[in-house]
RNA sequence: CGGGGCGUGGCGCAGCCUGGUAGCGCGCGGCCUUUGGGUGGCCGAGGUCCCCGGUUCGAAUCCGGGCGCCCCGACCA
């Protein structure tokens, strides 16, 4: 039953006064959800239909896969976490149980699936397989944000890949992959599969998707054959014009001039002439200076993949204790290993003289500095992506992830398999994410005008909204009750009709504001013409349909 | 974790500075009106003013402590 005047559909004039995004404000207004603490949201019955709709697209595409799905619990012993590292994850959340045995809420399902593929899994001809589950997450984020977007509980759909070596791990990703493609196309949504970092699952290699808009968290690194996320992303900058080279460095008063902003106007240089020098220091390294150009900035997750270690900056007293005053450092006679970012081209540069109030200028790498190169800053727009292209950066919601884990959890969970050889092998593991509900707020970010949401026809919480003008017992009610009972018939519980005693302008705003695909309206004036008035919510177009075939021509609808 | 803001009927807010009867709009209930874009009128219900403590004859208002929520940054499988 799908009657407005029966069902928990509480609809707001205003939107909340703290929300900022598009999703948020208008899940909250059309009814979707509501909020019980930070990061922590109830969903209502239309949101509820919403999250179903998605989530029947999810297995429906991992089934076809050949992925199986399964479930298992949010709750925890704490052993597996322990033994793969991940307890000491400050999102996890921890607990007692009350015997006080350690336990933890699940923000991922890695140790329990590889726990039980441990114990069942023995031989090369268990594999391969693919497993999912649609499971509770719980995650203690540091700053939950923008409604549904990033909360501490969610629901998400994991998939785990068990393969016998990398090229079977290869094959399963890329099924993965290619179901991913088609989720995302069939939720209606603008995305794009970007290479990404591994972050805290660990593992050897990752994408992420990203359906941009305003409210993503994220920026992503695009151009023709090219997307990354900006953490990772690699490309040719745009060319600096550098200053006349000089025999050997010289001295420049900058007295109180410590920043890029400061001493490249003072110099009359693009900033991109200086050098920036960041001394960071290097977890069992100590202290290493990093080389940026003036104009760009660090990447600190490159800059972690190329170490190969934490790091962190230096701190202002370390800084003076081993190089010089804070705000003059620079790579010339510095005594520190150096690490230059490959922006910068060969040329003569300014950079810090390492004495106070002091600059060099005509600094040039390789003569008067020794260094390693590497790529540690992050791109910008305008910068040549590998395939040639001109980059364009994008915010975006992270909407889905595979990781190619290997053997990051079966190994230190004992998941091992013989082979054909009779010899004990570590399993060759993937993992592979998609938040049902990052789906809903991407394509209401995505779609939604300025009357409210615009939903694709998959994901609805109802395909059809059927506004019945007039009040109970007027002719246009009756109708309309007519039509609502055929089109359950066809449609099951996939419509919503508003049979409120309500104003016309009342009704025809909610129906705006939920953003149901088709929207058919029985009035007295269609009445008189022996017709319904059927809009589709995406392209505003009116149809009107005959009377008698109403129902026929919102299937026809539906299906164009 | 750093910075900023906010907590007053269901929602959005005023009142606080300068202490004394808690107010407005929307929503909600009843009656009437209206039914092709949130109609109009009359009547009415509904509030531990986030919590604890202090000052005071008297605290939504002043002081102290705490909690919660939002935003920016850090962080973010």
């Amino acid at each position: 039953m799908a009657q407005f005047s029966q069902i928990l559909l509480p609809t707001l004039r205003d939107p909340p006064a703290d929300a900022e995004a598009v999703s948020h404000k208008l899940m909250v207004r059309a009814g979707l959800i509501r909020q019980l603490g930070a990061g922590l949201w109830t969903y209502l019955p239309a949101g509820w239909r919403s999250i179903h709709k998605v989530e029947a697209v999810l297995r429906e595409e991992m089934e076809a896969i050949g992925c199986q799905e399964m479930l298992m619990p949010v709750l925890q012993p704490a052993q597996t976490w322990e033994e793969t590292g991940r307890y000491a994850i400050d999102e996890l959340f921890k607990l007692e149980d009350r015997r006080e045995a350690p336990m933890v809420l699940a923000l991922s399902h890695e140790e329990c699936l590889t726990y039980h593929m441990a114990r069942e899994i023995r031989s090369y001809r268990d594999l391969p397989l693919m497993l999912f589950h649609i499971q509770t997450k719980e995650r203690d984020e540091p700053r939950p944000r923008a409604g549904v977007l990033r909360t501490r509980e969610f629901t998400m759909k994991d998939a785990y890949s068990f393969d016998r070596d990398e090229e079977g791990l290869a094959r399963s990703y890329e099924l993965q992959s290619e179901a991913y493609g088609r989720i995302f196309d069939r939720s209606g949504l603008r995305w794009y599969r970007v290479e990404s970092d591994v972050g805290m699952m660990g593992g050897t290699g990752a994408h992420e998707y990203m359906a941009p808009c305003a409210a993503g968290e994220n920026e992503v690194a695009l151009a023709p054959g090219y997307a990354a996320n900006v953490e990772i992303a690699s490309a040719e900058p745009q060319p600096v014009e550098l200053p006349a080279p000089l025999a050997a460095p010289e001295d420049v008063e900058t007295p109180g001039l410590t920043t890029i902003d400061e001493v490249a106007p003072h110099l009359k240089l693009p900033s991109g002439a200086l050098i920036k020098a960041l001394p960071v220091i290097v977890e069992g390294r100590g202290m290493v200076m990093v080389l940026i150009r003036g104009d760009h900035r660090l990447a600190e997750i490159k800059l972690g993949n190329a170490l190969g270690a934490e790091f962190r900056p230096a701190a202002s007293e370390e800084i003076e204790a081993e190089i010089g005053p804070v705000g003059y450092i620079g790579p010339v006679g510095a005594k520190v290993p150096i690490l230059k970012d490959a922006a910068i081209a060969p040329g003569s540069y300014v950079t810090g003289a390492n004495r106070p109030v002091t600059h060099l200028r005509g600094v040039e790498p390789g003569r008067d500095f020794e260094f390693e190169e590497v790529d540690v800053r992050t791109v910008e727009a305008g910068d040549t992506a590998p395939g040639g292209g001109a980059i364009e950066i994008e915010t975006a919601i992270e909407i889905g992830n595979i990781f190619k884990l290997g053997t990051r959890y079966t190994v230190p969970l004992g998941a091992n398999f013989l082979d054909e050889s009779g010899t004990e092998r570590p399993i060759v593991m993937g993992s592979y994410g998609i938040g049902p509900a990052r789906i809903v707020a991407a394509s209401i970010e995505q779609r939604a005008d300025e009357q409210g949401i615009v939903w694709p026809a998959s994901i609805a919480p109802w395909r059809v909204h059927l506004v019945a003008l007039g009040r109970e017992g007027d002719a246009e009610r009756e109708a309309a009750d007519r039509i609502y009972e055929e089109l359950r018939a066809e449609l099951g519980a996939d419509v919503i009709y508003d049979d409120r005693d309500a104003g016309p302008g009342e009704k025809l705003t909610d129906a705006e504001l939920l953003g149901c695909p088709v929207r058919l309206l029985v009035g007295r004036r269609g009445l008189a013409d022996g017709i319904v008035e059927a809009t589709t919510r995406a392209d505003g177009a009116e149809h009107r349909l005959p009377l008698e075939s109403a129902v026929e021509g919102t299937l026809g609808l539906l299906d164009g």
